[in-house]
DNA sequence: TTAGGGTTAG
């Protein structure tokens, strides 16, 4: 007998590998060509053996049947495991075959508990292990999950079939799929067994290589294969292809048509979705022609493959032809079609397809709900969702991939209540399950849910590259520097820094928490830029009125400036940025030819947020009648930004008359807000037009409008702390009103406080709608006693900063000399020397 | 060896 191999704790998987190898190495089984293939096989399709019943049935011992033995058999062929276990403990008379049975069971029904019963029974009754009732254990131990008893028992086994070594092996096999060297240890052996060159096993040892992303060694084996057999061609084209290499994938095929080898469908299948996974129209076109001639678009899952390809490669009609002609259709080819509209934007489209394949009486299955909702997610009809949602639970289409999906359409249409039931009803969730959770979170305005989440997933599932990204915006909304670098620390340790997803997130991240210049080294020591990087650089400095330095940067993207790199074009996103930079700046040369350029080089027909930068950036620098010319002769019905822009004008360059025009315009289409009235309310008293204030002030009242509250939060340690206007909650209340009461008198002994007299003269006005309540100057106030001296204070407000406290800070920041960064609903302010880097335009 | 789905920044 072997001697048995002791095991002191779990193993890990290199100690697998040592076992496995020692498995192979075993002296008395000769390892068949079969096996080895086996192996292999074993890697790819994960397939899982039974031990055939005949076997356990053909050598048993000559115990004599009794009763017990019979009824265990009977209700082993019921199913029936508790039955037939009473029975098994209440006996000694049992022989060898009715324990097999028993652990048969067992192992079907994954019942380790009940196996062990058996295998004690098996040893205190002194029935002796052979080969076949010794099998009967690994079975069930490897098939249970415990395969370190299943080995001990192994060892201990004489003779072994060689169906038992394979099964070992295969147990082994699925343990060790995410080392690295296995594969090659496996290959070795097999070139030493001198199969090297044998086409079934090499095909095989392709495919496990090109299954662990080994694709070098794929490429060496197909190489050195003197004969190679249509299967062989088939796995290099389809392993290409799942390894994400389309390209060399075709190379391959293109090869394979000068070969003496003649294709069969499945080469077909696999060429025609490489065209897909390259969006390669022609190719995949003239591949279809080919396979009319060679009659392969008999096969259905041919066709469903093309009918993919043409609507991956966003040529409905001809997927919709491929569909028409297609002798038999199935659920595949009903989905293909679905995903392919929704991947268009034409979700209305997949919906009625939806309804028009249940009225057909095909069956929706898993992927074609996972499709039908991804359609009314990027539609946003909530309504339509929750059909489909309603249908899933009445036909019971369950898998993972669906609640995801679930929970993304219900955070897409902006329920995350919904979203977050579906989340905690899901059992058993994956990394997408969190990261959609998070991301819906992060993009529903909702950060702090989002980094409650963050942690709780910390505790269940590993984070990865894209739950940086889901996390990032989260940081950012909050103005959370230290959440967010706390991140950034996480995403060096993990190795997450190559992803440009992860870095662009980051430097958006440091962007808008006000850390400009962790955002620039970040930007600049990142080798790759794509579009995205850059325009959250231009974006980044447009917010913080850095209107030359996004001037630069957008010429720096254009240009062949890196070492060997083209220039990237700008898209409408770019064009956003840059316009909004120049509005932000007050550049407006620069803008206008920007705007030009847009239009006339790049084609690209503006949108609400072009025309509202333009009009922002023409009040701002006086041309007030202008920018009313162009909005009144924009092909668009202008929205309550783009008149806001020009009533933000309007006051800035007192101009009173006009204001009204345009206040009216906005009251119609925002009649609820509060802050429009209190605009055109300052814009009359600095006209010191009182009776209008009065007039003003009745019409807000008579409407009782909802009051708008304003709040400011400054992070300190870690630490959020939440200011509102008039709070007096703080426990620092006392010290930061006597603070800005010594501010004020300073800033009034200098005259600061002349220049602001007309945003305080009407302060019932500004009590009764509550807009301000200058809660950035109590948050300013605490950064002040609780930060050391020299550090910068950081503050976030939910609304536009209000003239008073922009002057106090400014103050602060000449006279305490401390540098300011404030966050509000529009930009970002950088005070420093008494300065603003808004220099009056906001 | 062979078809379809869900999460990712401006």
């Amino acid at each position: 007998m072997t001697k048995a191999t002791t095991f002191s704790s779990w193993v890990s998987p290199d100690l697998h590998i040592r076992n496995q190898k020692h498995l192979l190495h075993h002296k008395n089984v000769k390892p068949t060509l079969r096996s080895l293939q086996f192996l292999s096989q074993s890697f790819n399709t994960l397939y899982c053996t039974r031990i055939p019943a005949t076997l356990t049935l053909t050598t048993t011992s000559n115990h004599q049947v009794t009763d017990y033995n019979a009824g265990i058999f009977r209700f082993c062929e019921m199913g029936n495991l508790q039955k037939a276990m009473d029975l098994v403990c209440k006996s000694e008379e049992i022989d060898s075959k009715t324990y097999c049975h028993i652990l048969q069971l067992c192992a079907e029904s994954k019942a380790l508990h009940h196996g062990k019963t058996v295998h004690n029974l098996i040893c205190s009754r002194g029935i002796e292990l052979d080969s076949v009732l010794g099998s009967k254990l690994v079975f069930m131990y490897v098939t249970c999950g415990d395969v370190r008893e299943g080995r001990r028992i192994f060892d201990k086994i004489e003779k072994h079939h060689v169906f038992l070594w394979n099964f070992m092996m295969n147990a082994y096999a699925k343990m060790a799929l995410g080392n690295e060297n296995f594969g090659e240890s496996i290959h070795g052996y097999v070139l030493k067994l001198g199969f090297g060159l044998d086409c079934t096993v090499v095909n095989s040892m392709i495919a496990l290589y090109f299954k662990r992303g080994n694709i070098d060694n794929a490429r060496k084996l197909f190489d050195h294969l003197p004969e190679r057999d249509v299967i062989t061609w088939n796995t290099m084209i389809n392993g290409y292809v799942a390894n994400s290499l389309p390209e060399t994938a075709f190379e391959v095929f293109k090869n394979m048509l000068y070969s003496t080898v003649s294709m069969d469908s499945a080469t077909m299948v696999s060429a025609v979705a490489a065209c897909a996974s390259m969006s390669f129209l022609t190719l995949g076109q003239t591949i279809h022609a080919f396979a009319v001639k060679s009659e392969f678009n008999k096969e259905t899952k041919f066709n469903n493959t093309l009918l993919d390809m043409y609507s991956k490669c966003g040529d409905m009609d001809a997927a919709l032809q491929v569909f028409k002609n297609m002798n038999e259709s199935s659920v595949v080819s009903w989905t293909s079609l679905i995903a392919g509209y929704t991947r268009k934007g034409e979700s209305h489209k997949a919906i009625e397809l939806f309804l028009n394949m249940k009225k057909k009486g095909v069956k929706p299955d898993t992927f074609t709900v996972t499709s039908i909702l991804h359609a009314c997610a990027s539609n946003g009809s909530l309504e339509k969702g929750k059909e489909v949602h309603n249908y899933i639970k009445e036909n019971q289409i369950q898998s993972l991939a669906v609640s995801n999906a679930l929970m993304d359409m219900y955070a897409k249409c902006g329920s995350m209540d919904d979203s977050y039931h579906v989340f905690s009803e899901t059992p058993f969730k994956d990394i997408v399950s969190w990261n959609t959770m998070i991301g819906g979170y992060s993009k529903n305005s909702l950060p702090s849910e989002a980094l409650t989440l963050f942690t709780k997933m910390q505790s269940e599932i590993k984070p990865d590259n894209i739950t940086m990204t889901c996390i990032l915006p989260a940081c950012a909304s909050l103005a959370s520097l230290n959440k967010g670098r706390e991140i950034h620390t996480h995403v060096l340790k993990k190795g997450f820094s190559s992803d440009q997803f992860v870095i662009n997130a980051l430097i958006d991240m440091y962007m808008k928490c006000g850390a400009l210049l962790l955002a620039k080294s970040l930007f600049e020591i990142t080798k790759i830029k794509n579009l995205v990087t850059w325009t959250i650089m231009i974006a980044g400095y447009a917010m913080h009125g850095f209107g030359h330095e996004a001037l630069s940067t957008f010429k720096r993207m254009r240009e062949n400036n890196e070492k060997g790199k083209r220039g990237i074009e700008p898209n409408e996103a770019s064009f956003t940025s840059i316009l909004h930079a120049c509005s932000h700046s007050g550049l407006l040369k620069e803008g206008q030819e920007f705007y030009k350029i847009m239009v006339n080089e790049f084609k690209i027909e503006p949108k609400l947020e072009h025309y509202a930068s333009m009009v922002d950036l023409l009040s701002k620098t006086g041309k007030l009648s202008e920018a009313y010319k162009f909005i009144k002769k924009m092909p668009v019905k202008p929205n309550s930004t783009i008149w806001g822009a020009l009533l933000c004008g309007c006051r800035f360059h007192h101009d009173v008359k006009l204001a009204e025009k345009v206040a009216e315009e906005i009251f119609e289409l925002e009649p609820e807000n509060t802050g429009n009235y209190l605009l055109l309310a300052n814009i009359y008293s600095e006209a010191e037009k009182w009776e209008e204030v009065k007039v003003l002030r009745d019409r807000v009242s008579k409407r009782g409008l909802k009051k708008n509250v304003g709040c400011s939060w400054i992070e300190i340690k870690g630490e959020v702390y939440i200011f509102v206007g008039g709070d007096k909650e703080n426990p620092e209340a006392k010290k930061i009103e006597s603070l800005l009461d010594k501010l004020k008198m300073e800033m009034k002994k200098d005259g600061c406080l002349d220049r602001v007299k007309y945003g305080l003269v009407d302060e019932d006005m500004e009590k009764e709608v509550k807009v301000c309540g200058h809660s950035e100057k109590l948050a300013m106030g605490f950064g002040i006693l609780k930060l050391a001296h020299g550090r910068t204070i950081r503050v976030s407000k939910n609304m536009r900063v209000c003239w008073e406290c922009h002057e106090m800070a400014k103050f602060v920041s000449k006279n305490v000399g401390r540098q300011i960064v404030l966050r509000d609903s529009n930009r970002f302010h950088h005070f420093k020397d008494g300065f603003c880097s808004c220099r009056g335009y906001w």
